[in-house]
DNA sequence: CTTGCATTTAGATATTTTCCTATTTAGGAA
DNA sequence: TTCCTAAATAGGAAAATATCTAAATGCAAG
């Protein structure tokens, strides 16, 4: 609860749970929609995984983090999000990745 | 949101949330039950005010809040609450100081 | 208009958080 | 082993938060 609540009073691990939404991603892959320093990132991811809104899963030297769709707090906070302002502009930075990749290949 | 979560992302302001959910307070009750200084407990009352989880009504010159209800991230909040290890502690809380109060009038 | 009480604001200090660069760990491949 | 890449850790600087005491504000009563 009270990791929960810390982890979800930040902008950017927020986005990270937004970008996670769209499917499981490595370390290096959720950096890159970042503008920001890969230990951060790093940093971030962990306080998500110690709050148990994350799983995280190892292929090889690369370590694949998802939403912990079972996790009561990450429930709330999907539920909550389309409600919010803030939930647009989520939405159309991972549409945007999206479409930026699929077009890219 | 972000103001929301930066609100229940304290101790503190959870348990003021805890202590209104057994009725409106004025400043100097809610701070009574703290071992803190009231500007203190002003300031976390301003916070979870600003971010929309509370009402305010002044009567004279004390200010009265109370659990704003209808807002989202308080639902969510609440409905959380028992799930988690933390609230057994503050519900024990908040009934012992009713009891308390009960028996000493 | 002065006094008294409830609350808030100001200002200072200590702690916590965030972010960076540099280094370390761990795995896979030559 | 040695090299390369992915991720995490260490250490430190800057910014945000929490808390205190002291002072200011707002309101009501005398």
């Amino acid at each position: 609860m009270e990791k929960a609540f810390k982890a979800l009073a930040s902008t950017p691990r927020r986005r990270i749970l937004n970008h996670l939404a769209g499917g499981p991603m490595t370390v290096g892959e959720i950096a890159s929609k970042f503008d920001m320093a890969m230990p951060s990132i790093s940093k971030h991811i962990a306080v998500l995984h110690d709050a148990g809104l994350l799983h995280r899963q190892k292929r090889g030297q690369e370590v694949i983090y998802s939403i912990a769709a079972d996790n009561l707090a990450n429930s709330m906070y999907s539920f909550l999000t389309p409600f919010c302002p803030e939930a647009r502009a989520l939405a159309a930075e991972r549409k945007l990745t999206r479409e930026t990749e699929e077009g890219g290949e």
